[in-house]
DNA sequence: ACCTGAACACCGTTCAAGT
DNA sequence: ACCTGAACACCGTTCAAGT
């Protein structure tokens, strides 16, 4: 976490311009939008979108780095405003929303919960799978969520609903009944109590 | 449905080569195998593809649209042996191991079941839609499955289902459990018989 | 009627030359 | 130290010329 050196003034500007013009490709056009074109609406040349990200992942992550803290900070207030099982359900609700939303944003979220992923790598997976512990540990304690279920798995299925909904329609309309279908599946047996 | 004038024998050996190694391209690199890869392991020209299959969504269906009948068979046969809930599910994680062995094929289904998809622009697309409902239908009337589900929503829960085992492990080790878990949340609520 | 492959457009990536 | 943009490789798609 030590602050290396500070970016010379041109280099932190083309940074800042990158990050803001990419996050609007991503968003508009997907993961794959055009990384040439990202650059020449940032007024750089290409080469530079490389040197300060070698690579398409690593330019996702950064555009949408903020977005996955606000989601953590997101979880933290729904753990003091609802009962667990409830925050867990509206959480996993906002992050479909933007998943879908932001079409980058997909992408991004199922590299990071993918299985190679080292958690190391990933900023956005150490965000994304804190919240989620936190809640899901929370929920389990109340005994509405089934005990033999990991937090990434609980992710690993949001990421289903998402896609599921996005084939249902071009929104997020069918999130919030798919989710619920998922949320009565992670419920504990009838029996186990 | 009237057979049109038969293909030059020409014609016919490059089609019948081109869906072969089209088959074993998306099945290896998934659905954006390079098509002028295709064309030359087929030892056609590229314009030749074209003619045959004038979008990349016409060869991927042509490719596999005989494992798709086949899986409409196989769930007849299911119904037939398994009592109506267990057919629908022991069919879903035999389509869910398919879209995970064969890459190709998970892209395949999902268009057909997307929000766009004219049921008349993809003979896949009926077929599914075909097998799931006979299915989801019986399964409807036996109770163990809820009433308020369209027959295709089923598939697309099943698509999120392969989406979420493949960030689980590269191949369908989770499907079996994920599959359960959508299973329990789609069965009708307890107090509801 | 069908096939071929050159030609074009587009994109990702690298790197020598510039400041 | 950082930036630029030409250069290269690769891929999809079209179409004039060939059989």
């Amino acid at each position: 976490m030590a602050q290396v050196r500070p970016m010379r003034a041109d280099a932190r500007r083309n940074y800042d311009r990158l990050l803001k013009v990419a996050a609007e490709a991503f968003a508009e056009h997907g993961e794959n939008a055009s990384l040439d074109d990202i650059a020449k609406r940032a007024g750089v040349g290409s080469g530079t979108l490389y040197r300060h990200f070698p690579t398409r992942q690593a330019l996702l992550e950064a555009a949408y780095v903020d977005r996955i803290e606000a989601l953590g900070t997101r979880a933290d207030e729904l753990a003091k405003e609802l009962p667990p099982g409830e925050a867990l359900a509206e959480w996993l609700y906002e992050v479909c929303v933007g998943t879908i939303q932001v079409r980058g944003m997909k992408a991004l979220l199922g590299s990071a919960v993918a299985d190679g992923s080292n958690l190391a790598l990933t900023a956005c997976g150490t965000h994304m799978k804190g919240a989620t512990q936190r809640l899901v540990e929370a929920a389990q304690r109340e005994g509405t969520l089934r005990q033999d279920i990991e937090p990434i798995e609980v992710l690993r299925l949001a990421h289903g609903v998402s896609t599921a909904s996005e084939l249902a329609d071009g929104q997020g309309k069918s999130i919030r009944r798919y989710l619920s279908l998922l949320t009565n599946g992670l419920r504990p047996a009838a029996g186990s109590e």
